[in-house]
DNA sequence: GAAATAGTGTCTATTAGACAGTATTCT
DNA sequence: AGAATACTGTCTAATAGACACTATTTC
């Protein structure tokens, strides 16, 4: 993992803490929405900020299992996690997570140099999170309150953030990640629903039911139907095996429709 | 950048060490190949190991920095880099630099635990590398002998070239950063067998100077000719404005040629 | 029957891939 | 002239986007 080389080197390095930060990101009422928490201390005590913490070296396995353990710890989301390094068959209702980048800057924090590794979740929405260990309050709230300076964040968060959702908007296009910010069995009205609020804007309900029911893999039927609400009940899907899609869904390009700053 | 947010638990966490790895990827002879240095100290003393080094955080401004400030004291590519950050038109032959991830593992190290961020550098072929600071001995690799085992890395460097590859081989199709392995004037050819290069398969001719030429922003005509060898003269290009590639340069499907492993 | 949602079909302009010919330079 | 490389053009199958209709359920 390190590279030192010069004999004298090895060992005498200042001390960094290791954390990570979770950028969960789920759907409500429409709106794409990261999960924030309230800080009880200081620094920036009070702000919202990203659930998260520090890397236990002595326990956890890898970065991998630092972010799943603190996305049981912090939220209630401790569903089987899908990495991208798992089977294709294991993401079917799981929790997505994978690594986003890394971060650091000198003297973020006045008692000890930080680096924090962040990573991207997907879940389902959840309904109502239960707060869970030493998270004391942790709320939704659309991206767009966080992007727009609506909303103040500690730290680099906002920045964080932004990346995630990138990140999700580009995965979007050329993987399943769609399946994973909805139920195990899903309609295409819903899977639609999670590109239109990703991307912000709207999509063709008939070329959007070709694309998707084109790409090899994406999606398989399990014969059932929908039976909620009016209307004619639409047929209910699982996620397919496939991690990549082909074709992929395309994006509409031109500018997403700005929300104005409240 | 941190969350800790329980009252007690600032400041008293296992430290670790904070280095940053690089692949710095080029084309010679017609290989995607990648810088390599010979360990001089242990652990895996005598093996090859990506470039790099720990981070000072007294020193460093941030990750990007302390990656190009590597990349100049380990290799003698230290030209002006251009961070994904930079202006539109400061990617003319500069190195092209970009964070790829962040690895950790347990006991990796039996003194301290180390995090390593990986780096991803693309830079015209510089002919031979001067050894510089305290790397003893720098060599270009064909990515194909480390990915095939037939070269045995220190630490997990192998995982992480072969994690810089597939980010190269994905950003060629929807970025400029081909642009990045060629000098500042460059002819469609050469672009093209970059392009061969790092997808390990051929092009068409035809298809791929029609496409290149159609991206906007991608390539922009400097009127002059290039002189060398044989045959009539091709244009020279320099690198145009646009960071991304509209339409994309697709790349093909099925699986390239299988190189056997000698 | 009306309303609401699901699902299928068609048309057309554009594009991607396969392929052949012309142009310009050096020897 | 011949070889070598650069460049331009054509044909066709597949695709993407725009758009309209039919199907099935609830009220």
């Amino acid at each position: 993992m390190d590279t030192r080389r010069s004999p004298g080197e090895a060992g005498r390095h200042p001390p960094f803490g290791v954390a990570v930060d979770l950028v969960v990101l789920t759907i409500r009422d429409g709106a794409l929405s990261v999960l924030l928490v309230r800080r009880g201390a200081p620094p920036f005590q009070g702000l919202l900020a990203l659930p998260g913490g520090f890397v236990k070296a002595g326990s956890d396995a890898d970065l991998d299992y630092a972010a799943r353990r603190e996305l049981r710890e912090e939220t209630s989301l401790d569903l089987p996690t899908a990495t991208p390094q798992a089977g294709p068959q294991a993401g079917a209702g799981a929790v997505h997570l994978e690594q986003l980048r890394a971060y650091w800057r000198p003297g973020r924090d006045p008692r000890q140099d930080v680096a924090t590794v962040a990573y991207l979740a997907v879940a389902p929405d959840p309904g109502e999170p239960a707060a869970g260990g030493d998270a004391a309050a942790v709320r939704w709230v659309p991206v767009d309150d966080v992007l727009s300076d609506a909303t103040t964040l500690a730290f680099d968060h906002r920045q964080i953030v932004a990346d995630g959702v990138e990140r999700a908007r580009q995965k979007l296009e050329g993987t399943a990640l769609a399946a994973a910010f909805v139920p195990p069995e899903f309609t295409i009205a819903e899977l639609r629903q999670v590109y239109e609020a990703v991307w912000g804007r709207p999509l063709d309900k008939r070329n959007f039911h070709r694309k998707v029911t084109g790409a090899q893999g994406f999606l398989v039927s399990t014969g059932r139907r929908a039976s909620r609400g009016r209307g004619r009940p639409a047929e209910l899907f699982r996620r397919g095996p496939a991690r990549t899609l082909n074709p992929p869904i395309t994006r509409p390009d031109g500018a997403p429709p700005h929300h104005p700053s409240a």
